[in-house]
RNA sequence: GGAGGCUUCGCCUAGUCCGGUCUAUGGCGCCGCACUGCUAAUGCGGUUUGGGUUAAUCCCCAUCCCGGGUUCAAAUCCCGGAGCCUCCGCCA
């Protein structure tokens, strides 16, 4: 949810930003309309209730000749409220439906343009040269003995998998590095529900016009999650945090699940795009002053962790048009990918504002000891299956063997490989 | 799944049976002022959160877990729901 007041006082901004995003600009005049009437429905029940008040009071103290006729003229008054009341909520409900209807203002500094609009901002590491055929993740999974496809299939259906042997090994291992580092930046580490009451999903802006891209339980009323963001942001839903020294940070483990709606055809092979995976997602709570900041920190911790895995990437500034409903700006990082000899979105972070925290009522106190609203950030640190399935891509040796990057070794046993047929004992951590 | 208990303005708490100065009591904590070489103690005052209105103050409305209802009037009565706790059943 924007700022009412910045609707009021800038709508001009607010237009912009909708032009922006290529979303109608008449939703801002509809959303100061009902704001309008929204306050004028307001006032009006609030003097009757008060009129109404007195009269009752008047009710007590009147004496029994007079009684009679104050009592009607109370009774009259309380239908008037009423009334009244009827249509304040219809005015309350008017304004937030077209409240919601607004997606974040986007930041000054975005990139016009839409999907193919990003601006690459730098490019880091080398692309890596092979004098051999190179092949794809998922026939140098499947020679592992690390993804099983057909039978993710059997059992699920298209877009599901197993990890098996090395690549079930490979996920724990990812996800130890991953949640070692976030702790020694001073992450809280968070092992989040995966399945959250709507209120979350609407808070964090997922069930506006994506929302067909969101798995429901219709049963229990209750939805699975596509990133442990929205546990972890419902997590401090109406509560005043303490954000006296800086932002505070989670790092978030949870599996994820994505509809894929409207993505027939898009990365039908291999584990890119899947309806399911799991993800250590960073979180942060801070003041609306600081996001810019913390955005860069996140930004810097995803590219680390990239290094770290010794995969060439780059780093993306969005544009407007391809902005998420809750981002004001957001940056992907894209990794190499050989086999398709291009650049593929394995991370992403986004400066909420206080987008989200307004929809969830998240506020901190400010010096003067007075509530405002929080700002919130999120930043992918590694999506697992798709990290996975760029490692066995960039680090593909000739003989179907695999280099595993030194940061990831003391979790895998201390290998500096994995081969076909190789013995899992010797890739586990000291038991 | 079944039975019972609990939920009050940061924390604790009075009030709920029997509706009306509840404009919600008191303590702790916190803030300010006074007093005092300093600290402590003491005294006085303040201290929920939203919304409306306003240049600002004032003022008004809502808020006793949430949502309905009864009534001129609800923390209080009725119905529904949530969360927490205890016991039983089931389960990893």
């Amino acid at each position: 949810m924007i700022d009412l007041r910045l609707v009021r006082e800038h709508p001009d901004t607010v237009r912009a930003s909708q032009r922006a995003r290529g979303a109608d600009e008449s939703l801002v005049d509809e959303l100061l309309a009902a704001d309008a009437a929204r306050r004028e429905a307001v006032s009006r029940a609030d003097n009757l209730r008060a009129e109404q008040k007195a009269a009752s009071q008047a009710v007590q103290k009147a004496r029994a000749t007079e009684r009679p006729a104050v009592l009607e003229r109370a009774k009259a008054l309380a239908a008037e409220v009423k009334e009244a009341e009827e249509a304040q909520r219809s005015a309350d409900a008017a304004l937030r439906e077209a409240h919601l209807k607004i997606p974040n203002v986007v930041a000054d500094e975005v990139p016009p343009g839409g999907e193919d609009d990003a601006v690459t901002l730098r490019t880091v590491g080398d692309l890596p040269a092979y004098d051999f055929p190179v092949r794809d993740h998922i026939e140098i999974g499947e020679a592992l003995g690390a993804i099983d496809m057909e039978r993710g299939a059997k059992v699920s259906g298209a877009r599901f998998y197993f990890l098996t042997g090395p690549g079930a090994l490979l996920e724990f291992a990812l996800a130890q590095l991953a949640i070692s580092r976030a702790v020694t930046a001073g992450f809280t580490p968070v092992i989040a529900p995966a399945l959250v009451k709507p209120e979350a999903m609407e808070g964090t802006g997922f069930l506006g016009e994506h929302d067909e891209e969101v798995y429901r339980i219709e049963r229990d009323d209750l939805y699975l999650v596509g990133t442990s963001e929205v546990a972890i942001a419902g997590m401090h839903a109406k509560e005043v945090l303490d954000l006296p020294a800086g932002p505070r940070r989670y790092a978030g483990w949870s599996s994820c699940f994505r509809r894929e709606a409207g993505s027939y055809g898009k990365d039908t092979r291999g584990i890119i795009r899947v309806h399911w995976f799991d993800k250590v997602e960073m979180f942060s709570f801070c003041r609306p002053e600081e996001t810019t900041a913390e955005h860069l920190r996140l930004l810097q911790w995803e590219e680390e962790f990239l290094q770290a895995l010794e995969l060439p990437y780059r780093v993306v500034d969005i544009a407007a048009g391809d902005l998420g409903t809750s981002a004001a700006r957001k940056f992907d990082i894209e990794a190499w990918f050989p086999s398709q000899g291009a650049y593929r979105e394995l991370t992403s972070t986004s400066d909420c504002g206080t987008f989200q925290a307004r929809r969830l009522n998240i506020r901190y106190r400010d010096g003067d000891g007075k509530p405002q609203m929080a700002a919130t950030l999120n930043g992918t640190l590694c999506a697992i299956a798709r990290t996975i399935a760029c490692l066995l891509e960039v680090h593909q040796r000739p003989d179907g063997a695999v280099y595993v990057p030194k940061a990831l070794r003391p979790w895998l046993g201390g290998v500096e490989q994995l081969t076909p047929g190789m013995s899992l004992t010797a890739a586990v951590p000291p038991a």
